[in-house]
DNA sequence: GCAATTCCCGTAGGGTATACGACAATTGCT
DNA sequence: AGCAATTGTCGTATACCCTACGGGAATTGC
């Protein structure tokens, strides 16, 4: 097996590469000089994955597009795998966060909304994110910081530390999920060049034909009482999407601050 | 463009497998006979992703347990996609939760857990279901019942139409999200055959090479305190996770209480 | 000059979905 | 009985995907 440097395995070495610690101490002198750079690779690749969705983040693609061969990204990356855990990382870390001696908003719900809007930012410029798995995800510094971030935050709010982290989790839990929904919402009204009015629209015989107004007598009663008295298949519609995050952060956040 | 029978269009064909309505009056009486299905191929593709993953769900792979040749599926269902869309809708439906006239807990919050323990072992039994998207979901009678049963339980607790539907809305994005994760976590653990302990452990040397005490003091902080003194790397294990989807609900709840 | 080292990348193998078209089976009509 | 119409079956081919392998190119140290 051939050890890299530190611990040896598999996780050591995608650490090292997810905190750009390649070459801790001596440089590589001997040998040919790569043409690229680790960064330029992942950047690449996010950048495909944004315009044309994960789908095109291929290993062939991304190497296309930097002009090389496919197996020239192997020696930048072991596998796929780890790039996407590379990809995950970097673009999290794009969320301005202030650190542990930096300004930041007095109110602690003002502290919860700025992560709030920072990673709803970073899922709709990167609406692919909502697709990858956050269950043993990529340990790099873009996770770990908003880790601090939110936990600092239901500290200031006087939680106790163990309690402190539930909250925390569940925060990250439910913003992370919402704001993966809006992205990926987002993205499929620009690939499909549908709107969701439309998609609903387009289901409309489900209601003419399926729908059973015995068996679903709640919605009903819901439908009947828009005030708008607009499309009745309101319940998919942007903007109800994003009233139900907002209810249900602020929501939460009520329950945890009466929980102390 | 070879119309189906009744819009037309690929959204009608899709509706009409979800509905089972694929011949709603005339038989077809010309015409070799079919030998499987649609449910025999749905039920065939749901176990296989259950024990193997959903990439076992490819169409070889069905058909091959089918005993019958890749491309006779397409006579069943028109892509992939929509299997997996009908696979989604068929264990949606496998939730027991009471429909309008049936026997329900008396207290909306024993409400809401049942929604959530039958969501759960849903999710539990069918883990790749956490891998996909539920926007712009199968709108078929698996996810309008869940729809309707959350609803009037909001509706029981008193909220008016518009604020129910918020709630739904925000119950069912927390505790979907957070039944995913639980599910994901658990095939990693059994397909990989490694505990997140373990996990954790094999990237031991992030904190004693990477992780910096001063960036993250209140990480810090929150492992010091561990009550437990057991492993530094809690936060990622199972009972935390089971802890803080409690909390969160339970926070959510109250909230959602308050707010009425 | 040459060995050692490192990077580049073509080829090949095994996986995926699915378009197309030949063929089989069943029914109805002549 | 025979033939046309209809519907189901599925082999082949195409176009992707990831990546193991190994040969060749470039760079450095001796």
């Amino acid at each position: 097996m051939t050890v890299q440097h530190s611990g040896g395995g598999p996780a050591a070495r995608t650490l090292a590469l997810l905190w750009r610690k390649t070459q801790p101490a001596q440089e590589k002198l001997r040998g040919r000089k790569p043409t690229l750079q680790l960064d330029t690779v992942v950047d690449t690749a996010v950048a495909l994955a944004d315009e044309r969705g994960i789908a095109a983040a291929s290993m062939g693609n991304v190497a296309k597009a930097l002009g090389v061969g496919t197996m020239t990204l192997y020696t930048y990356v072991p596998s796929k795998e780890e790039l996407l855990d590379l990809m995950i990382d970097q673009v999290l870390l794009e969320r301005r966060l202030p650190g542990p001696g930096e300004d930041r908003p007095a109110d602690w719900r003002a502290q919860v909304e700025l992560y709030s809007d920072e990673t709803r930012a970073t899922y709709s410029r990167h609406p692919w994110l909502s697709g990858v798995s956050t269950i043993r995800p990529p340990v790099g510094p873009g996770m770990l910081a908003a880790r601090e971030y939110l936990l600092s935050t239901m500290f200031a709010l006087g939680l106790p530390p163990a309690r402190a982290n539930l909250a925390a989790l569940a925060i990250a839990t439910y913003v992370d999920s919402a704001a993966g929904g809006e992205a990926e919402s987002d993205l499929i009204e620009r690939s499909t060049g549908q709107t969701h009015d439309a998609w609903w629209h387009e289901r409309g015989d489900l209601w003419e034909n399926y729908f059973d107004v015995d068996r679903y007598p709640t919605m009903t009663a819901v439908w009947n009482d828009g005030e708008g008295g607009g499309t009745s298949y309101g319940n998919g519609t942007r903007e109800v999407t994003a009233q139900a995050y907002r209810f249900g952060l602020d929501r939460l956040l009520d329950g945890i601050a009466a929980s102390k």
